[in-house]
DNA sequence: GAGTTGTATTTAGCATTGCTAAGTAATATT
DNA sequence: AATATTACTTAGCAATGCTAAATACAACTC
């Protein structure tokens, strides 16, 4: 039975190690892609999730649905997706990625992945295996 | 010897998986601190490496100079930070925590690891002891 | 040592992104 | 039918990123 004292110790571990490697994998993305980290990620849930209205779009980002607005104006200005009237609710609009959008996104989830791979492949196979031994767990940490 | 592709694999495996985790350790910091992302990052750089001129820390923050001369003007105005000008050079400006700073860093730094160690005392210990192993492996990732 | 070049910081002005407040249109409730 | 709620937009503020240009000092060069 560890302490509390024990655990917190591993907290402080961690969580810089985490964050250090989200902040190298985030910067690891555009380099003249002209597409901001938000505009990424709205897209990256339109891509996981399919059509979303404005207002569940910017649930999901935890944003409020002004800003939303305005970021789908943008996106939607360079033809990256598409807003539709919702055929259930007037008020509603429904906005989902566009070919070209989802390719834009396909290329730049490659990119990542690779700058990801490249760094993977220098470990030892004992520490990739490390490694597959602990996604599940972060995953699990993430959704508690 | 692995093939790249299962590299690749596990790739698109692992960076979702810290990317996720790394939001939500974001996310659990402010919660009415009055500090955005960039002032607690800028002061972490700080307590951790003492005092700095403002275009080191820029770097540090990988921020253009002006960027910094600003944020470091609202931290200043907050009483978190100091100036002093350089003994050295009289071009340059020196900032470093005041104990305010110091201070609303630590509890800060705490509050967010008690977060993480709540969710990591939910674990089983041979899940603990899979992200002990990790972490290294994560660290060195991010180093490279 | 005078003049040039380079460095550290600041100021000014632009774009993006977050917010709240208020407006419009459509839906739901009473 | 009148009222309240919901979905989105518009308008305007604050924070943060940038580049360009100004200022002050430091370091070289001839």
């Amino acid at each position: 039975m560890p302490t509390y004292e024990s655990i917190l110790l591993l907290a402080g571990e961690l969580r810089p190690a985490v964050f250090r490697l989200a902040r190298h994998l985030r910067q690891a993305r555009a380099d003249a892609e002209e597409l901001t980290p938000s505009q990424l990620s709205a897209m990256g849930v339109l891509l996981r999730e399919g059509e979303l209205q404005i207002g569940e779009l910017a649930a999901y980002e935890q944003v409020r649905a002004p800003s939303m607005t305005r970021l789908v104006d943008h996106l939607e200005g360079r033809g990256l997706l598409r807003r539709t009237p919702s055929p259930t609710d007037k008020r509603a609009i429904v906005v989902g990625l566009t070919d070209q959008g989802s390719e834009l996104l396909e290329a730049n989830r490659q990119r990542r992945n690779e700058w990801l791979a490249v760094r993977l492949e220098k470990l030892t196979e004992a520490e990739r295996a490390t490694l597959r031994t602990a996604i599940p767990v972060l995953r699990k940490i993430a959704e508690t």
